[in-house]
DNA sequence: GGAAAATTTGAAAACGCTTTATATGGGAAG
DNA sequence: CTTCCCATATAAAGCGTTTTCAAATTTTCC
């Protein structure tokens, strides 16, 4: 059921139609009354290839996801933004264009995406340290959010983050002033922009205390349960391991507890833990006690907001870019202690 | 720059370049070359909202996702299933359409994509019992394969789905081989196709040896981390509790696991688990030795076979149903031993 | 060398909608 | 009874492709 039949089946010709659905103001209430009544009646819904080609939007907005850091890992907190920034989308009548490309091929696929026109606008996710994908959408013209930042020329892009920084050292903080001087840790693989900050949250709060880093006490790895692991397993076994652990993922933080366990000793008594928690849907950090101590920052928020940025940004012309950094609570779980002495 | 700009470029027609770029057979090879060129130089692609138009395909498949079987929870098989079939479509040249929709709306989401016609096939995630999205789409016309399946007329889909049932039912003869007879099974929420057949796989198992199937040591909740916590705990307090767990998931079984330490008891030692596993990219189950004993089967594995089912369904024009069940592997970890006497 | 066949190219008509510019009707004002 | 205006409704022109049908060019063959 196209237009034209539906137009003459209600005796209305195609433009009044068009415009009593479109909610445009020319038109009798009680003929757009009629008209609505009519399409649900029939099930007639506008092509919206059709339209998107009349209108020159395309009513899409394109996520890019990278299905490898490493090898065809895809990042859990994926669901979540994605749900949180999908959520915003329907509520405007966007729909959400995915691309799932092995990591050498983000750049193609944004520039497909922009030139074939499929897309109003798009999320940057996971952005790395000088990150030329933002250079590269700015050329395009099409708006865009990224969720995070780089830390590179151009600034004038639009961004929502955290403040990793502060929340790792502010976490670090904490645990010394626990009394723990050897700190392991845990982090996300470090051309990430986000695992850059919290290594420099780690080492000021280090430094600010005049407290040596330890190499041997500083891993970077996928955020997985497995790496978590065995991290932790091995800096267990050095003659003079950690009393602590700073960790970015939640995920990675199970394994971690696991080599905690593994090694007969109890966290939060003999070894404090601290992660960052992204408030993933699926893997609460415990109902009213959190189970490890965290800092943390919901990312289907960021999602959400993300969205709102971006839509905003198809709405207007040419808005001044909205820059947010997000403060990270720190909350209290079961997993720190003061340092065994 | 679109088509007829482009045409006027090269001094060709808007036709052969379609012809060219498109792959058809009537145009001269040294043209054709020389088309190709030429878009990449200038940076020409074909706008896809016209295309679609054009020819009626929206080279794009739609997956609904429900962003609630409760609260906003969402699955975090979805990420791995979607890497899996994004895979296919990118290699395909088709583009993948999320909808992210509470619970209720999820009708209203298939039945708009399918009128709009903004998708040429659809993804139907976590069929539930007497699921009323199949006989729906039957009736759109518009080709769709299923994530598992729906025991309920119509029979004649396609859907892809892992033998739950028998992977359960040998899961629970292996623990009944290693002497065990009280078994908590912590299962997903039973409305859900998938959930029903493990449990029938379990009672099956335990009816077949004469077991008693005590209800207290029956659990049904969302697939978390909290919830595996909460119902282990409950069991393990009972006065006759379980000595070994069934777990619906690895996330679950990790608070599984945390209640039985909680408990002061050792997995593997004192309480056996068997689990399944749905092989997600950032929880793997071990690297040699699973830490879990479980049941498995790749849903990104899934994911990719879905979407080459749907895509020869689209490219044909009504091939019969394509129906498979996938055997599930039973792989030894360290969760599991011998009951304790 | 010229007709017939084969190969390449082009013009124009869809595809289904939105939107601009234009027409129609009914009141109110003169 | 005109004239003018407002409120509604319509005709027609895009939007950027693909594709059918027709034309132009080249090749083949006698």
């Amino acid at each position: 059921m196209n237009l034209r039949e539906f137009s003459k089946v209600l005796g209305l010709s195609p433009t009044t139609i068009s415009r009593a659905l479109g909610g445009y103001s020319e038109v009798k209430e009680e003929t757009r009354r009629r008209v609505h009544d009519a399409a649900i009646a029939h099930g007639y819904r506008p092509n919206r290839r059709a339209a998107a080609l009349a209108t020159g939007r395309a009513m899409a907005i394109g996520h890019v996801i990278p299905t490898a850091f490493n090898h065809e890992m895809v990042n859990p907190v994926f669901a979540d933004f994605i749900a949180g920034a999908g959520d915003v989308y329907a509520k405007a009548g966007y729909d959400m264009l995915l691309s799932v490309v092995s990591d050498g091929d983000e750049e193609r696929a944004y520039r497909q995406m922009a030139s074939a026109g499929s897309v109003d606008g798009l999320i940057v996710h996971g952005p790395r340290i000088g990150d030329p994908r933002i250079a590269l959408l700015q050329t395009t013209g099409l708006p865009f959010v990224v969720h995070g930042r780089a830390p590179v020329e151009p600034t004038d892009y639009s961004y929502v983050d955290i403040d990793n920084m502060r929340a790792f050292k502010r976490a670090t903080d904490l645990l010394l002033d626990l009394g723990h001087r050897r700190i392991g840790f845990l982090n996300g693989i470090e051309t990430m922009d986000f695992a850059r900050r919290r290594r420099d949250g780690l080492t000021s709060a280090l430094m600010a205390r005049a407290v040596d880093l330890d190499p041997e006490l500083m891993a970077s790895s996928e955020m997985t349960e497995l790496s978590g692991h065995s991290a932790a397993l091995a800096m267990l076994a050095l003659p003079d391991p950690p009393t602590a652990f700073l960790v970015s993922s939640l995920i990675m933080a199970i394994g971690v507890r696991r080599a905690i366990e593994d090694r007969g000793l109890r966290m939060g008594r003999d070894v404090s833990v601290v992660i960052h928690d992204d408030m993933l849907s699926y893997l609460a950090n415990g109902v009213e006690v959190p189970i490890f101590t965290a800092t943390r920052s919901s990312v289907r928020a960021a999602g959400r907001r993300c969205a709102e940025i971006l839509l905003d940004r198809i709405g207007d012309d040419t808005p001044p870019p909205v820059q947010e950094t997000w403060e990270c609570e720190l909350v209290l779980g079961a997993s720190t202690g003061p340092a065994p002495t």
